[in-house]
DNA sequence: ATGTCAGGGTATCCCTGA
């Protein structure tokens, strides 16, 4: 079963891309991001006429997750849990039934949390959007120890904003300030990978250069100026069925790009 | 850190978000 996450920056500007891209990679299920349409606009005939079983969870104009699947989807549920005033549509879950097991998948599109406001001595303040992102994360992390108590395979796919190390940005100085890679927000990721999941591009690839996103602006993809921020975590049982995991990053140097390119794993599943 | 996009309103540009 080959699980693909990617951020498409809107649905109807990734009219052909996104199709080629499926055609081309041949992903069984595919976590999307950034749809920027509500439900109704989407182009489901587009993609049912294709063969995809198309769930959404759309908003007006920003954000937006939906999931794309050759394989039969479950148990669809929407928005994360935790917060009932939260109207920013960022999580759906599916269950995946997969020729040999099923697979409990979470399509995510984490706050950005930028602008960040520090106080008199320099720290990080819990508030504005910065605040949203850390409580979204605390939400996420509750939702994420709940499902490793179904020991299933659980895979959380999507754009996590979030740079973990270092070695993941091409120059790590200039986000020293920024919400994608504070201490705090690094911090949230790193709990909710504490709680039993794995990284799965750092299980299988070490070392500095592997990038999801490269800025529209000034020249950042000719530069290769990325930062890795798309990311799937597994649950354990969902670890031990992995076998592969890539970042298809020549899809940036394509036609009329979104600014990431898809990561994707293959499970025996 | 800004050499760019995308979406939407009310439109032939301005705003927001990233």
């Amino acid at each position: 079963m080959k699980i693909a996450t990617f951020n498409i920056n809107g649905i109807k500007a990734r009219i052909e891309a996104l199709p080629r891209w499926l055609a081309a990679a041949n992903p069984d299920v595919v976590a999307l991001q950034e749809i920027k349409s509500v439900d109704e606009a989407f182009p489901r005939a587009l993609f049912e006429d294709l063969g995809w079983h198309v769930e959404t969870h759309g908003q007006k104009s920003f954000n937006g997750v939906a999931i794309l699947s050759r394989l039969p989807l479950e148990d669809v549920t929407r928005g994360l849990p935790g917060d009932p005033e939260d109207e920013q549509a960022r999580w759906i879950e599916a269950t995946v039934i997969g020729p040999a097991r099923a697979v409990r998948l979470c399509g995510l599109y984490l706050p950005n949390g930028n602008p960040v406001e520090f106080d008199a001595d320099g720290r990080p303040m819990a508030t504005g959007k910065y605040g949203y992102k850390l409580g979204w994360m605390a939400r996420m992390q509750a939702r994420a120890a709940a499902l490793l108590a179904s020991e299933e395979p659980v895979v959380m796919a999507g754009d996590y904003n979030i740079i973990p190390q270092d070695e993941d940005a091409a120059r790590p100085e200039v986000w020293r300030q920024d919400a994608l890679a504070l201490p705090e927000s690094r911090a949230a990721f790193r709990s909710i990978l504490n709680l039993g999941y794995t990284e799965a591009f750092r299980a299988r690839v070490q070392g500095p250069g592997h990038y999801s996103f490269w800025d529209y602006q000034a020249g950042a993809w000719e530069r290769n100026n990325g930062i890795r921020i798309d990311h799937l975590l597994l649950s354990p049982q969902a670890a031990d069925l992995m076998t592969g995991c890539s970042i298809d990053k020549s899809v940036r140097g394509e036609e009329k790009p979104s600014d990431h390119v898809p990561v994707w794993i293959d499970l025996q599943a």
